[in-house]
This record gives C-alpha cells, sequence and structure tokens, in this order.
DNA sequence: GTCTATATCAAGATAGAC
DNA sequence: GTCTATCTTGATATAGAC
C-alpha cells in the first residue's frame, strides 16, 4: 500500500498516525515535526500541505478496514455479523481516525485511487449486492460507531443489544447465500 | 422555550444561529458581535463562553426538534416514517446546526434540562417503548442524515429507497398498536 | 532535505474604564 | 452593558540559505 511514499514520507505517516491518536488537537503541522525530529517547514518537502497528510492517513484507513472486512467475508458464517463487529471494533481502537475518515466531505482526489471503494467492497458483497440495503447497513453501522464514539447513549446501555436488533432486522431482506445444489 | 434568557440574549442567540448556517467557520464571537452591532468582549456579559452559546443553540435545536416529532406521531398514520422524514428534512434545513447538536460530545450540564429527552420522547414512543430497537432505529436515521451531509453517498443515488429499506427492516419488529377491541 | 526567519491570520478570553 | 486595549495561544504555510 503506499507504494509511491518515500520511506521518509512513510516514516512521517507513521508519526502522524501515532500523534492523531494522542488527543483531538495534536496532529498539528509543528507537533508532528517535533515528533519526527525535523523543523515544521521541513515537513512540506514530503507532503504540499496537511489536507494531504490527512488524505494519506485516509487512506490507509481504508486499506485497514478493507483487510479486516474481508477477513470477515472469508472466515465467517455470518459475514454480516462479523463485518458489524469488525467495524465497531476498528473504530473503537482507531477513533479519530475513524472520525478524520468519516466526520466531514472527502476530497477523493487526494485519496489513493480505489481505496474507499475496496473497504466498501466486502459488505456489498455480504449483501448480495443490494445497493440499498447496503446503504441501510452502512448507514447503521455508521450510526451506531459514531454516537458511540460521541457519547450519545446513555451510559451503561447494552449497545450490543442495540446492534443485534438493527442487524436482524436490516438482514431479513437478505437473500440467503446459493446452496451447492441451487 | 429558554425562558432563562434576557431578551438581548435572545436577540444574540438568533444571530448566532444566522451565522452559523453560513459557512463553516462564520460563528465566531468577533463575527457575532459585528452581526450584533456591538464589541465581542461585550457578548461575556450575556454569553459566559462561547461553549455556553453553542449549548443554547444546541438547546433550542432539541426543541425545534421535539416541536417535528411530537406532530409526526400525532398526525401520522405511520408515525414512524412521518418521523423519519422530518428528521432528515431538519437537518438538511439546518445542516451545520444538525452538526454541532450530534457531531460531538455533548456537556450535558450546560442545556437546558430536559431538551434532549423531550426531543428523544416521540421516537420512543411510536416504537413502543423498545429501547433497543429505539436506539437502533436512532442509529440508522442519524448515519443517513450525517453521511447524507457529508456526500458519503454517491452522487444521484436513491436514498429516499435507502430510508425505506431501513425502516421496513428496523419496522418488522415494532408491536402493532393495539387495536379498539383488544 | 533540512534549516532560520517570517508572513499571515485567526481564535477565545480578560482587565478595567465609563 | 458597552467600550478600548490587550493577552495568550495557536494554526498553516512560504522564502531563501545551506
Amino acid at each position: 500500500m503506499d507504494a509511491q511514499l518515500s520511506p521518509r514520507a512513510r516514516e512521517i505517516l507513521a508519526a502522524a498516525s501515532d500523534l492523531l491518536e494522542q488527543d483531538d488537537q495534536a496532529l498539528s503541522m509543528r507537533r508532528l515535526a517535533e515528533r519526527v525530529g525535523i523543523r515544521a517547514p521541513s515537513l512540506y518537502k514530503h507532503f504540499s500541505s496537511k489536507q494531504a497528510l490527512e488524505a494519506a492517513l485516509i487512506s490507509e484507513g481504508f486499506a485497514q478496514q478493507a483487510a479486516v472486512f474481508e477477513a470477515a467475508l472469508i472466515d465467517s458464517p455470518q459475514p454480516l455479523v462479523a463485518m458489524a463487529a469488525a467495524y465497531r471494533d476498528f473504530a473503537r481502537r482507531h477513533p479519530r481516525l475513524y472520525r478524520l475518515m468519516y466526520d466531514r466531505s472527502l476530497d477523493r482526489s487526494l485519496l489513493t485511487p480505489g481505496s474507499e471503494d475496496r473497504a466498501a467492497a466486502p459488505a456489498l458483497a455480504a449483501l448480495g449486492g443490494d445497493d440499498d440495503l447496503a446503504r441501510a447497513v452502512f448507514a447503521f453501522a455508521h450510526g451506531m460507531t459514531i454516537l458511540e464514539l460521541n457519547d450519545r447513549f446513555p451510559p451503561g446501555v447494552d449497545l450490543d443489544a442495540a446492534w443485534r436488533r438493527g442487524l436482524v432486522g436490516l438482514q431479513a431482506s437478505v437473500p440467503a447465500p446459493a446452496m451447492e445444489d441451487d
């Protein structure tokens, strides 16, 4: 992944990834430079702008999501359930990256081409190619996830139960996988 | 609503509401003061901080949502469908207020007491008091809404269809309203 | 590819006079 | 309740030397 990045740029990106998860304001060009051991203006030799750097982080995030979703699709007898668990888990492990990826509009011209689609493909496959249903499931998963990150559910509630309830309802209309003898 | 606010504070709040929807960075204390016709430091005689002012905007937003949801609950033969339409409509009419209300954690001690619960109550009633299902429906509605605002669906897709698909699935498990002769 | 120096701009907030 | 003056802090980014 990110084959077009220089080794130095990759080091900077790794440092940015660490910084991002520290706290909401941690990722500034100054702090990133300090972390890397150079001065802030030098960063611009590697990334043309902060936005470009963030786009690289986002592309990496999509690649990570794609990997875990593909694993869920292959390994599990209930791909959608496994994918939902993986979705929530990714966001809880990287909450600020998740926000960076989903809280705003994307300038897709800055992303690694195809990275967003690759993350979405396994879910669409699990849903039998039904686009409307895939959008509804995506919305449900994102809603559960971001509302949890934003503390919008009362403390102590059983979010697993809400996830199950939602997935059961949405999944009712999924065509069953084809049998071997069909 | 907001009975504890002075008339002047209410004027300021109305100006803040206008400014907020102008663009993402429009609501600063300086610009707000200019809009109102005073200097920025004077605002602090009316709101103790920018956060307090934002909390007042958020409380107002919840009150507006409560009003439209209550209307949907009373007027419609399909309250959940009507509420979903009202939910989406509110967010599209006030996209930046909607983001302010839902994009981050809330300091609920700054809100008008009960405003958040009042907005949630009609949906819970429409769902027969099933908390898990209410959370799933809330997550679906928020997800559809915020992903639309963030341009996360391909251009030109039929979002009405995705809304219907989601609501139909989730609603399958809603207990039917009691019949007169039950 | 790194540096120093700097431009440019913006933000929230406080002190104290009137 | 308004003002002026100011504090404090922060940000992204560029120019040009080495």
